[in-house]
DNA sequence: ATATTAATGATAACGATAATCAATATCGAT
DNA sequence: ATCGATATTGATTATCGTTATCATTAATAT
């Protein structure tokens, strides 16, 4: 399972690492998936991203796939998913300063964050 | 129902919404509930969100509320959510910054973005 | 007033996920 | 290796938020 989370760039629902896994895991059930899943994202190896579409999606957790952090732009339109790397020079700084100063004001013990932009892709702009 | 998300500050389920509404208008459906919030999502004069609960939770858009914008501090331990509206300085300019810069690299048209910080809140991490 | 069209809501269907539970595998001690 | 205890698995069922259907009712136009 990490395996495969490891070799895609996509964002696996549960079911779609069921279906990569059939082949060579032919007696594997969606409950053991979906079971594993839970336990992989509590001990942070990888992460749950809802990205509106009514199923949850996979990610290898960017320090077990040694891959830098990345946010993500969302195609409304065609549920195309981009991941950016590329940030403004002070965007991770700000986002640890502000998580910095979040903790300190609401008492919260913060261990992530969340940033996604929404919008329309080339294609699906052109064609509205 | 712009009514009932306009007095509130909490992020309202579509049930919560139903329920709240039925004393005022007993035959109201359920479904009728769903395909407006739906419309009013469409024309963006109220935001559907995801905590992470398995429901859609909503908000009164900030522009019809008169409201300043806001960001959401989430506690995975208790589910509380905190609004809060009082940025690091540049916070906002980073991010429509961040955001002319994708739409020009992407091109992509972004419509609006959602940045979350999870953590727990104080009571949860004493709890733990 | 009457015909056409749109909005509503009760009900059923859907789909992702969670709970159940019997079968199987693993482990520890003898 | 053998036996019993314990943990893991997966087929099946249940749950629950949301969506689709469709007959009924309300608006609207002629
Ligand atoms: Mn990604
Ligand atoms: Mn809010
Ligand atoms: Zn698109
Ligand atoms: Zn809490």
């Amino acid at each position: 399972m990490l395996d495969i989370l490891g070799r895609t760039h996509d964002h696996l629902s549960a079911n779609d690492i069921f279906v990569a896994l059939h082949p060579s895991y032919p007696h594997l059930g969606l409950t053991t998936v979906y079971r594993t899943l839970d336990l992989l994202a509590n001990l942070d190896l990888v992460i749950r991203f809802d990205f509106g579409d009514g199923r949850s999606r996979f990610e290898l957790a960017e320090k077990v796939k040694g891959d830098r952090h990345h946010h993500h732009l969302i195609c409304t339109g065609c549920r195309k998913i981009i991941d950016y790397r590329d940030f403004h020079d002070k965007e991770m700084e700000l986002i640890e300063a502000t998580q910095k100063k979040l903790a300190r004001r609401y008492r919260f013990k913060i261990s992530n964050h969340l940033m996604q932009f929404f919008g329309l892709c080339e294609q699906c702009a052109k064609r509205k």
